[in-house]
DNA sequence: TATGAATGAGACTTCATTCAT
DNA sequence: CATGAATGAAGTCTCATTCAT
């Protein structure tokens, strides 16, 4: 009772090129995955991409670009929402985990393949690292969080979520992040406070 | 009567191919990195460098395996010189920053360019992964560590540990990840003991 | 009670799609210049044109064999009311420079851009060329002009005329051909008489 | 008693493949030939030639501006040697069929497929344009030629000397110039004092 | 007629690797 | 051991043309 596929009206190409892209760079790289294997993927010849991507490198760019500054979005959204400094961080680093269970190669693309871009990004952009980066600054100045250098301490809240992340692409530790979200938050306080 | 470089024996054309390699492969990536690329950082000819390596792909995984086993070894043979579990996982995490301060190209090399070639290492190999795991595990038997998902646990030390080396090749955080050993080893311990 | 433009009949989309090939034509090139070029400069889709002509080459040549023999004829006429062959000649070449600055790049597409094209027209149709060989031919018959080779007095004509037309091309020289017109008359008879 | 080409020393490649490319070049147009051509017409490989040339653009345009200067400073000499303005001018004359009868290909190349590019080159850069311009303009002011519009006059002794190497390629006209170097001169001198 | 996504051939270029010298 | 021209496969991208709508 469907119908096969309309041509045009409302096509959902770019979408499957975006999702067929992310699978392959997070698979093999971005380097290492041809604009012939996004093609494939997606069943289509490699002259049509063009048709939705200027090149390889927009491609990958505003796969990063826009995805990462909507992530930083959601997670200051949801710090928002809480009063404690504390609870910010607890909300954040479970927004973390949300966004990778939702969307595990999208999150691996942006935190891992492409985060060296980071540096593309005009310093104005609100970015996942200035969102956690903020929340302990204020942490310290409320007395909240002891004092200690702050980007030290931004890199030990990311280093405790996205290692286990990372672990968890090699098998043993289970894909499900959310449900150790209470352990990540509870060892990123301990680490925090550790002094 | 005074002595000139010496022709070939013990060249050190070998060192200089992998010190120059490494370089490349940090900087720009293995992949973006051109035997051409290595060859002029050398001040060799391109067809020169396949007398000291098979091809390029050998010369990735020999600079990886190599090293990322010697790695290991080193963590190992801190570790024993320690009695308690703790005091092990803290002479790791030194041994971590003190190799990272001694050759920070090389560390990165091995732990975040070519980390995904894990899986190529035989499983007998020794890894600074196990050393790891190996001493929390016994730490948790041994009643010092609270008793939790030994993977995940790994996954937090590695975290804490690895990010700040990061964030350190952004800027901001300092380079010399020794003068921070104390906070590091504090840090991983607050995240292994919040539960 | 008023008209609309008329939907399709005597559409003028045919002649702006050529107004637009041979402005681009001019300008960029044959080969450099795309459909995709010429269907946005009419503001149509590129599938679209394919309406109006059969292929790229097609329109080329449609183009090119039209308004060529067009042309010709039109020398041929403005030859016929003269008796003289030096009348004759004086006309054709006021006839280039009017054809010239009616339509600056037809002229250009017609005698720089496509002039390679010459050798596909039938050896019967009517040139530019052949229409100038003859004056010139006869009027060394008639002994109005020194006796010659006539390949080569043709082409003396052709350079006198054409090539103030490339140098207008690139500045210096105004682009009112006409207003020159008496001057090349008088040197291409001086070129043609000076033996 | 001679050897098949040596490997490297001294090898001609550079100056094969240059040959062979205005071969080409004028024989089909720029953009109309591919490099696969011209590596077929030289007998190598598509990617041996990237050792040669760092691109098609850059082959086409070293090959157009070292010459194409050159050229230029054939007819300064040329010139030079010459006392009277119309001996100047017809030394460069001469020069013209010279330099096209001695390597027609190139001076088409030069003269017909890459005059276009003649505004790349530095408004510095000695031309042919600028050499024969220079001795009409003297010439006008000693009196030697009639008073007249110096840009239109370079034009019509440019038009006098190329029209019959543009006709000579389509047969009729010989296409050995300098048999004819005395009519050009004659004509060119025609053309520029008929008033 | 018009649209615009899609195709497929082919263009330019890069690069790991080989080999005669 | 070293050189560097050469190869051949492969990669990114363009473009005339077709076709379902």
């Amino acid at each position: 009772m469907f119908t096969h596929m309309p041509r045009h009206p409302f096509s959902d190409t770019r979408a499957r090129i975006e999702k067929a892209a992310i699978h392959l760079f997070v698979q093999k790289g971005v380097t290492e995955t041809t604009v012939r294997d996004i093609a494939r993927a997606v069943g289509l010849s490699e002259g049509a991409l063009y048709r939705h991507f200027a090149s390889k490198e927009e491609l990958v760019w505003q796969l990063f670009e826009r995805n990462y500054v909507d992530f930083a979005g959601r997670l200051l959204e949801l710090a928002e929402r809480e009063s404690t400094m504390r609870g910010k961080l607890a909300a954040m680093i479970r927004g973390f985990a949300a966004a990778h269970d939702e969307n595990p190669e999208l999150f691996r693309f942006l935190l891992f393949v492409q985060h060296g871009q980071l540096g593309k990004l005009g310093d104005t952009a609100p970015t996942p690292v200035q969102a956690v980066r903020s929340v302990i600054s204020r942490g310290i100045a409320a007395g909240e969080i002891p004092s200690q250098d702050v980007e030290l301490a931004t890199a030990l809240v990311f280093g405790v979520v996205l290692e286990p992340v990372q672990f968890s692409a090699y098998g043993q530790i289970s894909p499900d992040i959310r449900s150790i979200g209470d352990r990540l938050v509870a060892a990123a306080w301990g680490a925090l406070t550790a002094l």
